[in-house]
RNA sequence: GGGGAGGUGCCGGAGUGGUUGAACGGGGCCGCCUGCUAAGCGGUUGUGGGGGCAGAAACCUCCACCGUGGGUUCGAAUCCCACCCUCCCCGCCA
């Protein structure tokens, strides 16, 4: 959410933010005009709340009952007066409000203005991406093949766009989800949390997945709980509705949980595979940090992410995404995309953003700079560090031998008693 | 799921319709005292919004906030309703 102040003095900025966006930007123009409205009502029903309180402090006072009831018969006058007011503003106010949930945050000056991800910026890329002297194969095919991936059971149990891993398959993302928590853990200064992975709209409402995406993620029937869509949802909100101690920033966290997307709005696309899949492992990286340290705080969530991907020698590229590609909440995202040789194609394995103070306004956190200070909104940044499914495709694809095995890196054998290679029963 | 208790400031804990933004205690902060520390004494201690100021700090003033949202009343932390949460007992259960 943008502050209010911000947009009545600078309209033109929001205006252009959301035209980069290629946003309607009426909104804005309703925003503006409840505004002034919303200001009117204020001073007015203050004023008469002011004499309200004045007046009953000398009722209470008054000893003659004459008098007293008069002046109690004036008040009641004054009070439908106010009440009527009072409701308007009410309405104003939720108004207002609604509409405010629904601006998407200003983009960063350094942020390319483009209509889709055609117009993202490769920033740099790292490794080679292999050759083979043989048709390297798709996951989808690698998978069933070594026995480590069940597309056909998952879809009896629960439908398209699930996946049952097995053996080699289901230890290998146990061993990945290990290191990654490890790495981050002993290395990168996060803390580990285990959130819940049902929340309350509310928290949704804070990281801007709502109102704006409700159709984009699973929901239950009777009560205000939703499946998260990403462990960015419940630990972003840990401190809500706080005011962290002088000295508490920078915080670190990582978070290992299922997510869960309905993937409506991408009905048809990449339906074979484990890439656009309704339930998948994610290990989310998320920071807490004070608004100055934003730029800094960005890069280092970056290498954090990067380094797994490196540590794992899977070639790929950085990406700097676009107006157009941008997400409703970030003010700049990075994009690391994985090479996938048997896919044929780069997979977006992480999205580092720096959301300002966007959700932090929206879930009301805020830290004390120090003792005595004003309270001011922290800023939030976030990052997946790694997804789990694609990462999978991109170490099956990238490992692949020509006898169909796949050689397993050499920072997860630890994590997979020694094991070297999953090798198919058809293989042996 | 059934029954009961309760949600007040940084913490503990009063307060059941009228100078209560909130007694009292603890903690914190600032002074005083003291060779130093402790004890003691005095003071102070919230958040958001509007105005005084074009702007920043300080200060003054008004409004709101005693789980959340409505309602009753000239006036509500105090009364009523709904919801959320916590604790205890019973039942059920991984």
């Amino acid at each position: 959410m943008l502050d209010l102040n911000f947009i009545r003095e600078h309209p033109e900025v929001v205006r252009e933010a959301l035209r980069k966006r290629h946003e309607d930007t009426s909104i804005l123009d309703r925003v503006l005009e409840l505004d002034r409205r919303r200001r009117e009502l204020i001073a007015q029903v203050e004023r008469l709340r002011a004499e309200r309180n004045r007046v009953s402090k000398e009722i209470s006072r008054l000893k003659d009952p004459e008098e007293r009831n008069a002046r109690i018969a004036a008040m009641r006058e004054l009070k439908s007066r106010l009440e009527t007011l009072e409701k308007e503003l009410r309405d104003v106010e939720t108004q207002l409000n609604e509409l405010l949930l629904r601006i998407p945050n200003i983009p960063r000056p350094e942020v390319p203005e483009g209509v889709d991800e055609r117009d993202n910026v490769i920033l740099r890329t790292w490794g080679e991406p292999r050759t083979f002297d043989f048709e390297p194969l798709p996951h989808w095919d690698l998978g069933p093949m070594l026995d480590i991936i069940d597309f056909e059971r998952a879809a009896k149990i629960s439908g398209s766009r699930f996946y049952i891993l097995k053996g080699a398959g289901a230890r290998l993302q146990r061993a990945l989800i290990s290191w990654m928590l490890d790495v981050h853990t002993r290395e990168h200064g996060y803390t580990e949390i285990y959130p819940p992975a049902l929340v309350r709209s509310h928290a949704l409402i804070g990281t801007g997945n709502l109102p704006k995406f409700a159709d984009t993620l699973y929901k239950d029937r009777e009560e205000d709980l939703w499946l998260i869509p990403t462990a960015e949802v419940p630990v972003t909100n840990l401190y809500r509705e706080e005011i962290l101690p002088p000295g508490s920033l920078p915080i670190y966290h990582t978070a290992y949980t299922p997510c869960f997307r309905r993937e409506k709005v991408a009905a048809g696309r990449d339906v074979r595979g484990i890439k656009r899949v309704h339930q998948f492992d994610k290990v989310e990286l998320v920071k807490f940090v004070e608004p100055e340290q934003g730029p800094e705080e960005l890069e280092s969530l970056l290498r954090h992410a990067e380094t797994i991907v490196q540590r794992l020698e899977l070639p790929y590229r950085i990406v700097l995404l676009s107006t157009g590609d941008l997400g409703f909440s970030s003010a700049i995202t990075y994009d690391i995309e994985v090479w996938a040789p048997g896919s044929g194609e780069w997979l977006e394995v992480s999205s580092c953003s720096w959301f300002t103070d966007f959700q932090a306004r929206r879930a009301n956190i805020r830290y004390r700079p120090e003792r005595g200070a004003k309270p001011r909104f922290v800023h939030t940044l976030n990052g997946s560090g790694l997804a789990l499914p694609r990462t999978m495709i991109a170490i099956l694809e990238t490992y692949q031998q020509e006898d169909g095995s796949v050689i397993i890196p050499e920072v997860l054998r630890p994590y997979m008693g020694g094991m070297e290679r999953i090798e198919g029963k058809k293989a042996e």
